[in-house]
DNA sequence: CTTGCATCTGTAGTCGCTACAGATGGTACG
DNA sequence: CGTACCATCTGTAGCGACTACAGATGCAAG
């Protein structure tokens, strides 16, 4: 008496369709256990629940949120565990925050030095192109 | 009567603390021909002369930049050629400064997600940690 | 029953290095 | 001249996070 609706699960086309992850990656999370085994169908085919659908979109919030898998996969650890440390999960945060802050900082750095020469740059054909010549000058 | 100052090139050590580059690195650059192969000792260690240090500097320094190797390697075939272009430099740069600016677009949105994500949190152990619900949450 | 897309496994490639292992080169000191 | 010892050599494998095949099946619609 159970089992009827919802009986068959997502396939991994569907997964990829839902959360915008790749087949091949999905297979790859797997792999890697950030993704548990799912059941198969009697051919072999994956089918997914609702609840690893869940996971997946988690996992790929947090990619594009720029956390590590090493990181997600202890989030996931303590989810599954169900033994979430908020405090834990915020350190990470906070401090995943702090690199992105520095990748800003670098970037903008990146920035000025690009729109300095751009600006030194006649962009004729002249022999001396200023971006070479501040590329290959002695410190 | 000539190669009586200067007989000696640099080793790769020299090169290496020289321009900051991994000695490995160096190698690397070799190996995917984007450094030339320099001279050997009779034993068969490297030598490099004052212009492949340059050239090693440009390479770093590009990287610095964020250049990619392909980049650079486009450079430094139109400098390799004495043709060089300054239109077409101009342009890379331009186009690599957009995609900077790009990158450091997407980490704002990156900072502002995490700094909203981090600031909800009350950091205790409570079960429901506002994070881990933000990232599991249904579209 | 056939067509044809979806999915399967397994392996190798990507980028830009980095890290070995195990064998020589080169040089300073006694 | 020998020896100690660092520098350098080649070659290969690993990293992170996928991506891209090849070649074999699964499965659903007409």
């Amino acid at each position: 008496m159970a089992d009827i609706t919802n009986a068959r699960g997502y396939p991994i086309g569907a997964m990829s369709r839902e959360t915008g992850v790749n087949i091949e990656t999905i297979r790859y999370y797997e792999r890697i256990k950030l993704m548990p085994q799912p059941d198969r169908t009697a051919g072999g085919n994956r089918q997914y629940t609702h609840d690893q659908l869940k996971r997946l979109s988690f996992i790929k919030r947090s990619r594009e949120l720029g956390f590590s898998i090493d990181e997600i996969r202890a989030m996931l650890t303590m989810v599954d565990q169900d033994g979430v440390s908020c405090g834990e999960v915020h350190a990470m945060t906070v401090e995943h925050l702090g690199s992105v802050k520095e990748k800003i900082r670098h970037l903008k750095k990146l920035e000025w030095a690009l729109t300095g020469m751009a600006a030194e740059c006649a962009k004729g054909d002249v022999p001396d192109c200023p971006i070479i010549e501040t590329l290959f000058d002695e410190r």
